[in-house]
DNA sequence: AAAATAATTCGACTATTGGTCGAAATACTA
DNA sequence: TAGTATTTCGACCAATAGTCGAATTATTTT
């Protein structure tokens, strides 16, 4: 139990030094003295370096996941509007973590990898069941039209966190804006849903 | 350019030595042991093992990449089957270097992400302005109706990637291809494409 | 309160490995 | 043959994730 403290100690430490440096320019020892403890008592809270990296993403989601699906439970608001909110939950807590590193490129090692993998991974994990139902009710309620929303709403989650990001396929602002343009523009056409419907999307990056 | 064979030969042993274990867990010095050369000298070629990792995957795409983008100049094939070609390309070369390491779900942790990673960002790269084309053609010709084609090409290719490298969001194959369905589905409805242009993708995995 | 036990802290130490370096070997050139 | 450029090599270096057992602190038992 008092566990939690020292370990919310531990990941504010690396929170912190993420926000000057990739995760694989930072040490262990750095976390540590950072946090204020000994290197060894980090091993005692954390199995190894990566697991306090998922553990403080895992934090850092954990609240813009959960407005998200408590929007989903909405079911007064429109689905548009919804899954339009859902898309901003996407970009506010994709900006969180990863916002920062717009690669230099060629830094790219295994570990630097292992945060946006991990985000990638956690955001569809975790909207994909909340989307899904969401575009379920929109359709029952005939607004769209659309035969597989389990597939509709990976595919959007996946193209979202992969160029929201903007690690996987380092593009400029302009292109990352193009393609969720064409997103909307596929999903308005494929799904029925009339035009203009995701608009609000369009404004900020 | 006896440089060549010096180079293969190191890119062999990588490869070798890749069907049985992850890059992470591959040493500089054991690839130079299995090409037969020493340590100093696999630096004398590359500049790091991302390099030689990079240059694998180069080495390995290029011949599908190669016979794809011969496919986008058909012009007399119809852009669907095209279209439809790219994809089995990517299908194909995916399997490659890729296939052997499908998790076993939760042996998760820190494989090596990197190649997926690497593997994502070159198929995109490579093959969005050929599918690019291909979708432009179709546009011209009337057979395709979308205002964003090399929006749709990257989203295509992106969904291609994640969802039939299956590293990224481990599914089983009935979700994979349900996702690949939708994306169809979805290609077909927001394209005002005939029904059905896609069907041969159904089958093999 | 004392003793015994358990939980926690710590940093010196180890093991591993990507990458460097300069000297030696080999190939070319004149 | 001498001289120059290319190629090869493995000992070495630096960095760092993770280990370990001794020391400190907290908790329980008698």
């Amino acid at each position: 139990m008092p566990d939690i403290k020292k370990r919310n100690q531990i990941l504010d430490a690396l929170q912190h030094l993420l926000e000057s440096k990739e995760i694989q320019e930072i040490t262990v020892s750095e976390i540590a003295k950072t946090a204020g403890i000994g290197k060894g008592s980090i091993y005692y809270y954390f199995p190894s370096k990566e697991a306090i990296l998922e553990a403080l993403i895992q934090r850092n989601y954990e609240q813009p996941l959960r407005t998200a699906k408590n929007l989903a439970a909405q079911s007064n608001i429109s689905p548009f509007t919804r899954m339009a909110m859902i898309f901003q939950a996407c970009r506010n807590s994709s900006s969180e973590l990863l916002r920062h590193r717009s690669s230099p490129a060629n830094l790219r090692t295994h570990e630097g990898t292992l945060i946006h993998q991990k985000y990638l991974e956690h955001l569809v994990r975790e909207l994909k069941p909340t989307l899904t139902q969401i575009i379920e009710q929109g359709i029952k309620a005939g607004e769209i039209h659309f035969d597989r929303p389990a597939a509709l709403a990976e595919i959007v989650l996946i193209v979202l966190a992969v160029k929201l990001d903007n690690f996987f396929i380092p593009s400029s602002d302009e292109e990352i804006e193009e393609t969720i343009q064409g997103l909307i523009s596929l999903l308005e056409k494929g799904t029925g849903t009339p035009e203009g419907s995701f608009n609000y999307l369009t404004s900020p990056l």
